[in-house]
DNA sequence: TCCTGTATTGTTGTATACAATAAATTGACA
DNA sequence: TGTCAATTTATTGTATACAACAATACAGGA
């Protein structure tokens, strides 16, 4: 029973917790965003429990959420199975996305103080820093950890809890959807525009950076519709699940 | 065992339809939504459980997806709670939608094909005669019909779907902080015009429109933070729950 | 009267058994 | 060899039992 979490279970219960919901929750999801669990994969009530050491109960509950996340899908009497989104459901995110933390980023200009602002800034030296390391990973890392505080920050908390959910499902269609042979989606002027617009106070400028940043992101995709990179029928095709 | 659904699980269970974890959430919603269910009421599993004539396990798959759609509260070791959203958490909802019913309603003007459009101005025909007659509850059914019809028909479904939420989130604070002594939140021209803007597809007039209509409809709303008129320690401390 | 510790009750958390459904396999037949 | 039906297996849906936790009620002492 070796899985991809393997060492991750066995430091949380050695920690002394005991594995919930959340925990599950919590790693499929990084799984699916860092593609080690691919859109169509088997997600079997009983694999999971196995892996995680609960019952059918928790697992469950865990599916429910993360399909409340748009992150599985669940079909009455089926497996569920990781979502993929469709190039148009992309499309439709990325402009749901831009249209929200458009506002987000407007009401928020003028009203971060000089800590917050520091710690923008401190985020968007590192993922340069990252970037020209060729540390993909941690630029990723430093890169979601602006927009997320930007979703934490935001004055109107609806906002900003839609914002954190879009954030999430960008990236999975980001990841899915990537042009082939593309190293990064680094874009080095956007970040520090941003920064520059959230501390004078300029709200529709800073709604113009955003909006133009994420039509960037979205250009970098390959969102052809000619040939479906994302072939369903293959992927739904094959029996394979979370190795065991 | 008497409760406020008895004779709607009468109707289910003769048409031969099992109760299922969605029927237990569409009615906890509208029992919400008209007040039957006021905020703070305690929602134990297996008190529900006996009145719906299933297991704990239905229940609880309902109230998850209740806590998800921000009806009920859901905290570790604790009965699940109707939720009782803050006046600030109502400003905010309000502010959201504003923007997002905006933008579908922008995306939405001269998309409609005339079959849909006959459908709104029915719709907004209807409304104006039952306030005419009085009729409060039927009014309310059709003004929803007329924004979810906006929800279903966005040509970007992900806001759609958002819309779809907000329009819930705003229909419950409505119903919460209703100005007491107000009839009705009737705006007799606002959906007119709206039906007007759409059909001649002048698409920031529409979202113009609504966002006026819903800042009207937030004025018309009790939001003085002076007294209080959720006093949460006076809900949460009292005993009461679903009627058995 | 007020506080505090303890027993009791109420309620949720988890695991598991069985039923119901869907998927996969097998075998017969053309 | 290919196709269809029957059977078997895999998987989810539901109910229930027991454990864990929280809230309540009660009794005793300051």
């Amino acid at each position: 029973m070796s899985s991809i979490w393997q060492e991750e279970i066995a430091a949380e219960t050695r920690a002394g917790g005991r594995i919930s919901d959340r925990f599950i929750v919590d790693k499929v999801r990084k799984a699916v965003l860092t593609q080690r669990l691919p859109p169509g994969t088997r997600l079997p009530e009983v694999a999971l429990g196995d892996i995680f050491g609960v019952s059918r109960s928790v697992v469950r509950k865990a599916l429910t959420r993360l399909a409340a996340d748009y992150v599985v899908t669940q079909q009455p009497n089926q497996v569920a199975r990781v979502r993929a989104p469709s190039i148009e459901e992309t499309r439709e995110t990325f402009a749901a996305r831009r249209l929200v933390e458009g506002e987000v980023a407007a009401l928020l200009a003028g009203r971060l103080d000089d800590e917050q602002l520091a710690t923008i800034a401190s985020l968007v030296e590192r993922e340069a820093e990252a970037h020209a390391c060729g540390d993909e990973p941690a630029r990723i890392e430093h890169s979601l950890a602006i927009h997320h505080l930007l979703a934490e920050r935001s004055p109107n908390r609806v906002l900003g809890a839609m914002l954190t959910d879009l954030i999430l499902r960008t990236s999975i269609v980001i990841a899915l959807y990537k042009r082939a042979g593309l190293a990064s989606c680094f874009l080095a002027e956007d970040h520090p525009a941003l920064l520059a617009h959230l501390r004078t106070g300029d709200g529709e400028a800073a709604r113009r950076c955003i909006h133009d940043h994420l039509q960037a992101l979205e250009n970098l995709l390959d969102l052809s519709t000619r040939e479906t990179r994302i072939d369903l029928m293959a992927i739904l095709g094959q029996r394979e699940g979370v190795t065991e």
